[in-house]
DNA sequence: CCACTATCTGATATGTTATAACATTGCAAA
DNA sequence: TTTGCAATGTTATAACATATCAGATAGTGG
C-alpha cells in the first residue's frame, strides 16, 4: 500500500481520482450522489485530515448548501455508510476514504501534531484480537483500528 | 488471557480484586485514590460494560458525591490517565480495567447487542499495522483498537 | 505555629458533537 | 392524481466535554 497521506503527491489527481472513482462507484451501486454529498466528499478529499461535522458545516454555508448540523450528518452518514468516507473514532471527525475499491477493514496513522490522516487496510480476524475473539466465541462484526503517534515529518522538532 | 467478559464468574471476588489491586497500586505509585475517585471506580467494575460520564455522574449525585460535569470527568480523567480505567472512542464511554498490572495496549470486544466489553491485550507494533507504520516513518505512541460484534450469549438470536 | 504549595473539590458557564422529530419538496410509478 | 419515496429543510434538544475561577484541605519547610 503506498505512502499516500505523508507523502507529497499530487493532490489534485489524488482528489480528482477519488471523486470520479465515487461517482462511478455510485452510478453502478444506483446511489444518488446528490449536489451536498457530492461536496462533502468533495470538502473532506481537499486535505489528508480529519474533518469535524461542524467545521464541514460552516463550509457548506458559505456556499449556501446548508446550515444545519443534520445536513452535515445526513451526507456524512451516507458518505460513511457507502464507504466514501470514514469516521476516525479518536477524534470525533470524517476522512475521505482513500481506498475506495477496497473491500473495508480501514486502519489509520494519526499525526497528532498536523493531523494528517494515513489510511491502511486492517486485518482483524487475524494477530492476537482474532485469536482471542475465537477464543470466546465473539463474532466480530467490524473494527475500529486507529494508531496515535507522529509522522515523518514531524518527528523533527519542528513547530507545525 | 481468560474470557472474562462474557464467561459467568465471580463477579463480587472480581471487582474485590481489581479495586484492591488499584488501591495498591495507588500505594505504590503515590497516587491519591480519593472518594470520588474510588467510588467512580467501583462504579465501572460494576458491570462489564462501560458507561458514560452522565451516567456516572447520575449515581454520583443519588450518592452526594457531585452533581456537576467535572466531577465525573475529573475521576475518570484520573482513572484513565493511570491505567484504572479505559475509554472506548467507539461509544464515548468508559469501563474499567480488567488487566491494571498488565503494560497498557489495550483492545476490546464490544457487544453491540448487551453491551458487554471484554478487554484483551493488542500488539500495535506488530502485524500489518505495524509494517505499514514503520515502512512511512510514522512512530505509534498509542493505539486505539475496539471490535464490534456479537458475544456467545448474543448470536442466539435471544432477546437481550 | 504559620506561610507556602500542591492537589483536590465546588460551581458556573460554555463549547462541541450528535440526533430526534416533524414539515416540505420534488420526482416517479401506479 | 394520488401515492410513495428519497432527500432536504427546520427547530429543538440530547449527549459529551472542557474552561475558568474560587474555596477547601493537607503536607512541607520556615
Amino acid at each position: 500500500m503506498t505512502a499516500h497521506g505523508f507523502d507529497p503527491h499530487d493532490h489534485d489527481h489524488c482528489i480528482a481520482d477519488a471523486l470520479s472513482a465515487a461517482e462511478d462507484a455510485c452510478l453502478q451501486r444506483k446511489l444518488n450522489l446528490t449536489p451536498v454529498r457530492r461536496r462533502v466528499l468533495e470538502i473532506l478529499l481537499q486535505q489528508h485530515k480529519a474533518l469535524g461535522a461542524y467545521d464541514i458545516l460552516a463550509r457548506l454555508e458559505t456556499e449556501g448548501l446548508g446550515s444545519q448540523p443534520p445536513v452535515a450528518y445526513r451526507a456524512l452518514d451516507f458518505l460513511v455508510s457507502n464507504g466514501f468516507a470514514h469516521k476516525i473514532e479518536g477524534l470525533n471527525a470524517y476522512i475521505a476514504c482513500s481506498h475506495p475499491n477496497a473491500t473495508h477493514a480501514p486502519a489509520f496513522l494519526i499525526c497528532r501534531k498536523c493531523g494528517v490522516v494515513q489510511e491502511t487496510q486492517s486485518e482483524p480476524a487475524k494477530g492476537s484480537l482474532g485469536s482471542v475473539a475465537r477464543a470466546a466465541g465473539f463474532v466480530i462484526e467490524s473494527t475500529v483500528v486507529e494508531a496515535q503517534g507522529l509522522c515523518p515529518a514531524c518527528q523533527d522538532g519542528v513547530a507545525a
